[in-house]
DNA sequence: CGCAAACTCATACTTAAGACTGAGACAAAA
DNA sequence: TTTTGTCTCAGTCTTAAGTATGAGTTTGCG
């Protein structure tokens, strides 16, 4: 039996949706809301395994109920219906912790098919916007990089440039103390042993 | 009045170069040979303006011949003439220290132009093997790294990959001692002043 | 056969790099 | 408000890096 919740602020259909679903012999739908707040709440009381949450409602948005939800029950997954076609939704959607994304104009079966996949821990994004989510992750696969602020970033370019720290120092217009905790900092960040290697790395992922 | 002497192992070519040339009003042939080595008896004694020589003949080739007359009289003007197409001779013919580059195909009025332009130091070079001789200098232009020996080639493409003193000693089997000879050799010769614009000179440069 | 270039190694010296620790100022977020 | 992260700087210590000089060996070239 799988413990659902539908949160959708359009009653026409999240009603439509929920007399659906109660079709299926395993399912169970324990749980209604018609806002993102009101939905946080109806899910921490019921602790349902599946919630269909509606991306764009009037009252608070879907993406800050999913996090709200994710933080308190992570074992939930959350499916995140939206209603149209838009590549920038999927990252955040991703990000608060959404299991699966579909489109609204997936059929019945197929929302069916995505919560009883849900359950058994397999996910299911969207055709359209899974090569996105994919190509994104081969493009932003785990960069060091990305963890360096944006003062070690400058000193990196800098180094990658065959400045000395002293060099780096003048030029950002800083003391060649804070230049070495920089640097420092940059190696343990990037997983290298001297300044060279850091500047071989700098080229490598063209970052100057 | 310009003394020219012509080099050609075929009789009938050679003959035939000299009568054409004899029509022209300031030209005057003062020697003739039908191989490398007579070639260059002959001109030693002329000491000719302008040479006509033959790129592929039996006795010693054109190359040889062009070569040993430049280096005893410099300011005699060798004109190569090459019976076929070939971009691989270009470049050992002007490194001899030819001052023209004629396909026999030209006609007699080109080589005509050629011996005038050659006396007033004016080069030609066969419009099809000219564009060949641009891009390799475009490409070479004074490339501080190609004064690198082969040892210290790779040694800096070792440290381009990040690697220290010691470790190239382990991979090029050597002592630190002479790394640490061989790096400051290639410092000097890249104009750099550490290891890591060598790196970064090696990376820009695409040694690697 | 010299001769020059390349590769090798050594000693001694100087300095920049980097690690480690600690700390103050400041701004954004919980 | 407290916390967290970033940027800043200081002191100390260890070691890799780089310079300068000299020299032995091999190889190829005239």
């Amino acid at each position: 039996m799988i413990r659902i919740v539908v949160v959708d602020d359009h009653d026409v259909v999240r009603k439509g949706v929920i007399a659906y679903l109660e079709t299926e012999a395993d399912f169970q739908v324990i749980g209604e809301a018609s806002s993102g707040e009101e939905g946080v709440e109806v899910v921490l009381k019921q602790k349902p395994d599946v919630v269909l949450m509606d991306l764009i409602m009037e009252n608070g948005n879907g993406i800050e109920a999913t996090k709200r939800i994710k933080e308190v029950i992570p074992d939930c997954k959350v499916i995140v219906l939206t209603s149209y076609y838009d590549d920038k939704q999927i990252f955040p959607v991703l990000e608060a912790g959404a299991f699966s994304y579909l489109l609204k104009t997936a059929s019945a079966e197929e929302i069916v098919s995505a919560i009883k996949k849900a359950h058994h821990g397999e996910n299911v994004i969207e055709p359209k916007v899974a090569h996105k989510v994919m190509t994104r992750f081969q493009g932003k696969q785990a960069t060091l990089h990305d963890q360096l602020t944006d003062r070690e970033l400058e000193v990196l370019i800098c180094l990658a440039n065959g400045a000395t720290n002293q060099e780096i120092a003048d030029q950002l217009f800083i003391g060649i103390k804070t230049v070495k905790t920089h640097v420092s900092n940059i190696l343990r960040k990037l997983e290298v042993h001297d300044r060279t290697q850091a500047a071989v790395y700098a080229h490598r992922h063209h970052l100057l």
